[in-house]
DNA sequence: TACCAGGGGTAAG
DNA sequence: CTTACCCATGGT
């Protein structure tokens, strides 16, 4: 069935480019595929916060909720401070960015994946993982190549360290190894982690072996849905260092403190949704729009 | 608190 | 041909 929705501030293009998700592709004929667990739809952008939806029969409400359509966006943009001229643009030139409503277990794995790696070859390496321990998914349209799901943790439990290295994820076969076996044998509980609030979702995922502050950040984000997290990689470092950083008022803020101290007093005003404008500046630093 | 190894791909020098 | 870097973490 496809139906056209108007969702305000929803650019699938910019989503795509966001950093958020790692399964969906632009065809050549202007659709984008997009994957989540074992689910798939075909979206179009029809013009300026319109799409146009296909999706199998009474998943309608499934894929509106995966774009987060009940959160005012508009509203968001709005309450940026005047002030931050730097901040304000951003958000302007990635306005149609959404935080999507993604799976937990496949956010673990994916990002456990990006540490240290490009965008495209974390889009590489999560395509190689579904290929070799998803179930195989009915092609849609007029596509050739077989489509996969995310593999669940009793799939990804089968593989072995050895079988992980070779799909060369490096040091971190071992981490998506253990995580794997964890959840497979329910150490690693993802009902539990679903019904965790923002602080407590943070120290359970950060207590386990490969999961630090940045990953666990972006697995609340993109899998919780605690849009307050805010991720600080090395783009973002980049920006607060050169968009707030201020030499005297920092002086004596130790240096693992110090990106800290700059989201809370720079991004803390925003409190519940700082996430969202973290999105914002990523993809304005990524894309090179600044300057 | 601060450094450093860990793989591998890619872009720049 | 090197070197640097990439949506980091764990161990020291």
């Amino acid at each position: 069935m496809i139906h056209t929705y108007t969702i305000p501030c929803l650019d699938l293009a910019q989503i795509d480019a966001s950093g958020q998700c790692f399964r969906m592709t632009c065809r050549k004929d202007g659709w984008w595929q997009i994957l989540t667990r074992d689910r798939q739809a075909l979206a179009r952008q029809s013009g300026p916060d319109q799409i146009c939806l296909d999706c199998p029969p009474g998943e309608e409400a499934f894929w509106l909720s995966y774009f987060d359509c009940d959160t005012d966006y508009p509203q968001i943009i709005q309450s940026i401070d005047p002030e931050d001229a730097y901040l304000r643009a951003a958000a302007h030139a990635g306005s149609g960015i959404r935080i999507l409503r993604q799976d937990p277990w496949e956010m673990i794995i994916t990002f456990v994946i990006s540490q240290q790696k490009t965008i495209p070859h974390i889009r590489q390496l999560t395509q190689a993982l579904c290929r070799r321990y998803g179930s195989p998914l009915k092609a849609k349209g007029s596509q050739e190549d077989p489509l996969f799901a995310f593999p669940r943790p009793d799939q990804l439990a089968a593989a072995s360290l050895e079988e992980l290295l070779d799909l060369k994820l490096g040091y971190r076969a071992k981490y998506i190894y253990q995580l794997s076996q964890d959840a497979y044998q329910e150490r690693l509980d993802l009902t539990v982690l679903s019904s965790m609030d923002y602080p407590e979702a943070m120290k359970y995922l950060t207590g386990f072996y490969g999961i630090g502050k940045k990953v666990a950040n972006c697995i609340c984000l993109f899998g919780l849905h605690h849009i307050q997290a805010f991720p600080v990689d090395t783009w973002i470092e980049k920006i607060l260092m050169r968009q707030y950083y201020q030499p005297k008022k920092y002086r004596r803020t130790p240096k693992t403190r110090l990106l800290d101290q700059l989201v809370q007093d720079n991004f803390g005003k925003y409190d519940g949704y700082a996430g969202v404008l973290q999105q914002y500046i990523f993809y304005y630093e990524r894309m090179g729009l600044f300057k």
